[in-house]
DNA sequence: CGGGTTCTTGACTAGTTTCAAGCAAAGTGG
DNA sequence: CCACTTTGCTTGAAACTAGTCAAGAACCCG
């Protein structure tokens, strides 16, 4: 399993276009690229995610205005910055985050495959975070002028978009516990199960293992704590053989322990919307 | 000023009834209790609230079944639970909480007048957090049962409750880069600073003072500290004389300084929505 | 191959928790 | 009205956790 695998990548964006440099927020492909209509998404027909109705469908295949692939590293959404559009991903991963004046970093959240990004920003005035790309992505790109309109013609639809919201925000509750209470390694715990588990829900895993495209700085800054503490938490980790970390690939060995570690009441899931 | 003094409470709730021994979610005032009707409502003319058309505060009226007053202290929507209601906050403080296994606890958000309760678990199948009233309260309540007949007739009113949800991950946002990458100083100074910006929103502030109903223990828990080293933390802040802090009337001599020692960037407020 | 990024390690320091105790104010009951 | 209990705040010392600095190793990529 080489590096940039196949693991994080939906069939349909299997060779992610690295080289298109799209450096800003603005970049868009050109127009000759088509757009992957939303009756052939390959995520809508995983069982976790809910189903849409004929209307439905018909309604967020015309919100779709766009489809933006980013490269790795691409930051595209900045925190006090407005913007004109809302986001789905469809492939690749992302990280939410916020800065301090001297540049201490928090990452809030990683987005993956099925996630929306830019609500706040579409909601509120402005965006109160920044979203980077982690790897190559490709993202559904929706105005939030038309919105509006979602939320008087599609009342389930946007029953969706509050669920969505209020699932985000259970996420960084359950992360503020980490960093507030949970110790060095149960936080580590938690967050790589909970990657994990989210991951699989969107067929991101094979067998027991996944294709993480973060460094330990990014869960450093994810789990709070310095890159030196988070190596030696991470090699504690490790030597307790509950779970494999080579190259980007993690996998699980003891799903139980891994979860006893992290502290965690393994909730039972029921399906999610999807926009 | 005297212990549970005015400040937090808004004028029609003036005497709070402590006695009313309200244990349990399900524990509801005797029926000749008369509901404070929303046209009258004190919060809505607050400059910070968005208003209702008449439409609008038509349907608000209908929607709100009942008033429920707890004692400080009282345990009113519990995690793993499904609750029935979905609350606002007319008066009184509540703090939002989860616990570990152990009972280690981590504070996630206060809620205060014209803040929503509740929403997760009328939104999704289970809440994931407790709630705990802080002082006395009176809350509106509304059943979740209607909550689509507010998305299928009000998109206005399904926007606000987006809005509000977003604006809570905000918070937690903020909570969470505090916890992950504010030292302990700047991490009291920004709860402190928050936590008297919102009550100044709604009117529960003096000059420069709030009555905070909290204690040490409870601000451990929210900050992710010990007791010991959060005492030590406020001694610290109060050296400084930026703020005063005596019976539980907290005081903001230098605000600006303080916004500084937070690591914040004041940012404009717009009216916000209320249900 | 060479330069950059990521990971690893050791030694030292700073920050934080834990334990233990004492004190002050408020609340309770005879 | 006065012991008595409870709750919240404060303090010191010891132990531990985590951060910083510095440097080297491993890996990746052109």
């Amino acid at each position: 399993m080489e590096h940039c695998g196949r693991l994080f990548c939906t069939p349909l964006t299997d060779r992610p276009s690295n080289q298109i440099g799209a450096a800003m927020d603005s970049s868009r492909l050109p127009a000759n690229a088509r757009l992957l209509p939303c009756e052939l998404c390959p995520l809508r027909p995983r069982p976790a995610l809910r189903e849409f109705s004929p209307e439905e469908l018909a309604f967020v295949k015309s919100f779709k205005v766009d489809e933006l692939r980013v490269a790795a590293g691409t930051n595209f959404l900045r925190e006090r910055t407005q913007s004109e559009h809302l986001y789905t991903v469809l492939s690749g991963w992302a990280f939410r985050y916020k800065l301090l004046d001297d540049g201490r970093r928090q990452i809030l959240n990683y987005a993956i495959p099925a996630d929306m990004l830019g609500l706040q920003g579409a909601i509120m005035k402005e965006m109160e975070h920044s979203v980077d790309a982690l790897t190559p992505m490709a993202l559904c790109v929706f105005p939030r002028t038309r919105l509006w309109d979602l939320y008087s013609r599609f009342p389930s639809l946007a029953f969706d978009i509050t669920w969505l919201a209020a699932r985000e925000e259970q996420h960084i509750d359950e992360n503020l516990l980490s960093l507030g209470r949970r110790s060095a390694l149960e936080r580590l715990a938690y967050l790589l199960l909970h990657l994990f588990a989210r991951a699989e829900e969107v067929g991101l895993t094979q067998n027991r293992s996944v294709q993480f495209p973060f460094t330990q700085q990014h869960l450093a800054d994810s789990l709070g704590m310095s890159l030196v503490h988070t190596n030696r938490t991470v090699q504690r980790l490790l030597a307790t053989k509950i779970v494999r970390w080579n190259n980007r690939v993690f996998e699980v060995v003891d799903r139980d322990e891994l979860a006893v570690l992290a502290g965690d009441e393994a909730q039972p899931r029921v399906p999610r919307p999807f926009i």
